[in-house]
DNA sequence: CGCAGACATCGACGAGCGTCAATATCGACA
DNA sequence: TGTCGATATTGACGCTCGTCGATGTCTGCG
């Protein structure tokens, strides 16, 4: 689904005449739901992983070893993810690449900064 | 509690050799408590409320109305963010105060550049 | 074709979360 | 002292989430 994070950014990301307006009620909605994919150790490791790993993706039988859980449960983490707009799905054979969208995480870190600062 | 997030941040945050190595589980835990008290759409507009008001600072009073929940339900996420370390309580008088932590959303956003990014 | 392996989906279970009404606590003021 | 008003705490409810085992789907290979 990729939820979108569609938040205006003001033009420049530093020193925005701060907070202006609270978030909108949608708004809060949408970051939220990309912050709920983020709020869970083993997806943050996960993604960090994938980042780390050789090219940048990884299949998910490089992932099940070092998290320690069944197959099937980082299956449904990976998918959180990428249903959350943060990593894509290359399927490749019988194998699954999963890479980190390029600029997803610096838009989440964007709108903390740019929505909540003080 | 006020997690720290005393991951080591490079010594610059721009341009860092990227994603070394992947995060630590503990490292991931504490960043996973902090984004999941920030994973809710109200204690977002919370947050965003309190940062808007006049001098930085409002009451519960002052944010009952806005965000449309009962009196303990704010309250309560009002704790939840201050035990995350990402607001300040301060009681005066009848009153309590609640204030953003001037760096607590800054930290954040730097860990996930830094951890995460590609 | 038939088998083996990689991954996804399903169903179920226990734990945790968001919300509320009711109640408790505490300070101000008459 | 006694009352009022602002906030915190408690207990309960329904819902969501993380995890697993079992099973389904698809690809490559003999």
């Amino acid at each position: 689904m990729a939820t979108a994070l569609h938040t205006t950014v003001e033009a420049q990301a530093c020193c925005a005449p701060l907070v202006a307006a609270p978030i909108s009620a949608p708004d809060a909605d949408a970051l939220a739901r990309t912050l709920k994919a983020l709020a869970d150790p083993t997806r943050l490791r996960l993604l960090s992983l994938v980042a780390a790993h050789d090219g940048g993706e990884a299949c998910v039988c490089d992932l099940t070893d070092p998290v320690g859980l069944s197959q099937p449960t980082v299956s449904h983490h990976l998918k959180v993810l990428v249903d959350a707009g943060l990593l894509t799905r290359d399927k490749r054979g019988v194998w699954a690449y999963y890479a980190v969208v390029p600029g997803a995480l610096d838009s989440v870190a964007a709108v903390l900064d740019t929505q909540l600062r003080r």
